[in-house]
DNA sequence: AAATCACTCAACCGCCCATAT
DNA sequence: AATATGGGCGGTTGAGTGATT
């Protein structure tokens, strides 16, 4: 049986919003939520599908969304949580407070797109268009894409639970239209900003900023620095982690497991913790520490004799491996960028 | 001034997924 | 377990608008 229309065609009008319609929905939605999409055009005195009465609102007429011109830093995250997330504009908007999914798509396909395609940058790939990689940097690159799919994952799942909060916190009254108690408004930025506070905190690629820890810290890499996880970070991740759906978990196994980790491994859904030989005695055991070996990180960080490379320590870059650069250094400073931008560090902050 | 082109973005469509029954 | 339903997502369209010829 196929599936039935969201609502009866006949008669609802399509197309552009009047102000008229625009003041109908708004106020009902202010005075008793938005409740099932599909029955509020009847109530709302709209000739509207559901449907369109829930986009004009989601993209419109919400009171917390922006719109106008996109920030430089702004466009600067779309681009690298693209480069992560490929086309989940919801994801993606998820991570940019106040602008729809839809508006970050429309800018995405009307500029962003064409200005690195201009530069020379394939906006599907985020690579150089002339790229010709050799196997070493074809196995660095196969590395790095495998983190942004492992990383993408744990985003998409934190994005998931972002939403589902706000779906708590957004429509608490389930109560039926001309309930007084429930009039109030559904969106108050005031009211949900802690609320979505929690899961925008951890912000950061947390793959990445261990990354960072062991390049600035190891001499070795099972020595890693404890300031490679604050403790702020390692809790806010794995809070949310733990509440992961059975689905967020398949998905970030899944990569996980495209990364290298056995399946048996992860102690928190996919992340490759390990208390161990890689824990650290720094007054806080609760801290524990990422196993990248296990993670396979280890070939990029280290060199087949577990030697960090001159260029991480810091050392004569002349001593670094040929295939360490090149392309795998471009991809370093990208990745920067992408922490250095999600993280709001300083920009230039050195990772690699 | 009119015609054409290029661009933007609000809105629609079809599909998928989660949930209720 | 199967089906119905609603909500959400990403791709696409087309009306509106400004720039160019």
């Amino acid at each position: 049986m196929g599936r039935p229309p969201c609502c009866e065609k006949v008669g609802l009008k399509k197309g552009p919003w009047t102000p008229e319609e625009d003041r109908k929905l708004l106020a009902y939605i202010e005075q008793y939520g938005h409740g099932s999409w599909r029955a509020l055009p009847a109530k709302a005195g709209l000739k509207r599908c559901g449907k369109s009465c829930r986009l004009r609102w989601t993209n419109y007429l919400r009171p917390d969304i922006r719109r106008g011109k996109f920030s430089l830093q702004e466009e600067q995250t779309i681009i690298q949580l693209h480069a992560l997330l490929g086309n989940r504009w919801s994801v993606i908007a998820s991570h940019l407070p106040k602008r729809t999914d839809n508006e970050i798509k429309n800018h995405w396909n009307t500029h962003l797109k064409k200005r690195l395609t201009k530069m020379g940058i394939d906006p599907v790939t985020h690579k150089p268009k002339t790229h010709a990689l050799g196997p070493d940097q074809l196995k660095d690159a196969a590395n790095l894409s495998h983190m942004a799919q492992w990383e993408g994952a744990r985003l998409e799942a934190e994005a998931r639970l972002v939403r589902e909060s706000k779906l708590q916190v957004l429509n608490p009254f389930k109560t039926q239209p001309g309930s007084s108690a429930s009039a109030q408004l559904v969106y108050e930025p005031t009211t949900i900003a802690p609320l979505l506070h929690p899961p925008l905190q951890p912000l950061c690629l947390d793959v990445l900023t261990a990354w960072q820890g062991s390049w600035l810290k190891a001499p070795k890499y099972n020595a890693y620095s404890a300031s490679t996880f604050s403790s702020a970070s390692s809790i806010d991740f794995l809070a949310p982690t733990s509440n992961f759906s059975k689905k967020d978990e398949a998905m970030i196994m899944k990569a996980g497991a495209d990364f290298g980790i056995p399946n048996n491994f992860p102690d928190v859904q996919g992340m490759a913790y390990s208390t161990d030989d890689d824990s650290l005695a720094t007054g806080n055991e609760s801290i524990l520490l990422p196993n990248f070996m296990e993670a396979g990180l280890g070939e990029i960080l280290f060199d087949d004799s577990n030697q960090l490379y001159p260029s991480i320590t810091g050392a004569n870059s002349g001593d670094v491996p040929a295939s360490c650069c090149g392309d795998i250094e471009e991809n370093k400073n990208y990745w920067n960028n992408i922490l250095n931008l999600v993280n709001g560090l300083p920009s230039g902050s050195p990772v690699f």
